[in-house]
Order: structure tokens, then sequence, then C-alpha cells
DNA sequence: CGGAATCCCTTGCGATACTG
DNA sequence: CAGTATCGCAAGGGATTCCG
């Protein structure tokens, strides 16, 4: 049998990252749209401001699950945002809490 | 492609029943430890009050993870805890963001 | 366009004490 | 044994305004 304190090692990282109201659903909309500018993930997470939106992607930034290009050196900027590899990899889970629920009512 | 409304939909039902600090931890005892008892649960679940304990329990119930039985008419009364069949469906969820957990640190 | 600063409000979390 | 009642604090969420 697995122990607790394992168990709650390896949980405990995934909830910080999944922890929030928008980070999820930020992630599931960058995955579908690969290069996403900060508008248009702003317009497509329904109900976002922008300090969430700002905080979310800070969050995720520094826990390396994405990363964004930053172009050009005066306005109009642009900032395209990217899944890592690591972000890559929680897809599958993402898509399986995903299935999960809409079984489940 | 699969549209955000839908995403949204599924997900949010799961970070729900995961949301908070314990229950996650909890369900993991209680699949470990069926018919647990509430003093046992407490126990076990390193840092938890009273308070705590049975509010993530009062939750999981009224979300049908969990049942408890209650045994007894007259004090010492004894409580045990099981998951559901809903509950049960959640353990595969469980290891798998336990196992990405442990795989980036 | 892509943010940051400020201020406020709500929610979750928890210590302590008590009860059937 | 298995909870409940209060009260208080801290963190998270958000509206608004402003900036390079």
């Amino acid at each position: 049998m697995q122990t607790t304190d394992e168990w709650s090692c390896g949980v405990s990282k995934v909830m910080d990252v999944f922890a929030g109201k928008w980070k999820l659903n930020i992630l599931w909309i960058i995955y579908n749209e690969e290069g996403i500018r900060f508008n248009q993930l702003k317009n497509r997470t329904v109900g976002i401001t922008n300090i969430m939106l700002t905080r979310s992607l800070e969050t995720l930034t520094s826990e390396k699950i994405i990363s964004n290009n930053l172009i050009g050196n005066k306005p109009p900027f642009k900032s395209e945002y990217y899944l890592t590899t690591k972000g890559k990899s929680l897809v599958p889970l993402m898509q399986s809490l995903n299935d999960w629920g809409k079984n489940n009512l």
C-alpha cells in the first residue's frame, strides 16, 4: 500500500498547478490555439478580467507550464503563448479530468 | 476541435470535487481504508482540525463521493466512511495526478 | 496591444471551546 | 466518539484606473 506521505507529495504539486479559478481553463485554450495572443485569450476566457488573466499567466509561466514570445519593441506589441513540454505532458491528465466530469453529471 | 464550453463544463465539476486543502487527501485515505472512522481519519490526515474534517466530509457526502454508516443510538457512537461507486471511479484519476506530480518535481 | 497598480470584498481556513 | 458553534484571520478574486 502506498503511504499517505508518498501520495500527498505527488498530488499537492499537481493541485498547485491546477489551483485557482482560471488556470486550467487557460491551459486548455492555449493547448487548442498555440501562439494565441493576450486579448484573444481574454475573449475566449469568458468572464475573466485583465488582472486575473495576467496573474494566471504569470504563475503558469513561472511554473514552466507555458511560455510566451514578445514580438516588437514599440506598440503595438505582440505576445504569443505556448505550452512548454511540461505543459503538454498535462494534456492527457486534463482530458481525463474532462471525461470524468462529463460522465458524472 | 473541442469547444471551450464543452471543456469547461466537464472540468469545472471535477475541480469542484478536488477543490480545497483536504478533500483529495481524505479521499485517498478512505480509499485505502474502507470503513475508516472519524477519529482515525483525523489522525491520518496530518494537521487537520475537527471542523475542517467535518466540513470536508460533509461536502464529499453531499456530492455522493463518499457515504457513511452511523452505528449505535447512544454514545459511544461509530461512524464508518466509504467511497461510493462514483467515488471509486475517481481513483484512477487520483493516481494519474499523483504520478504526474512525482515525475515533474 | 498587453499589461501593472491600487483598493476592496468575499471565501476558505482554522483555533478554541462545547455537546448529544 | 463524532461531531457543532463561534469568531477571527489571511488569501484569493475582482472592479477600476492607468501606463509603455
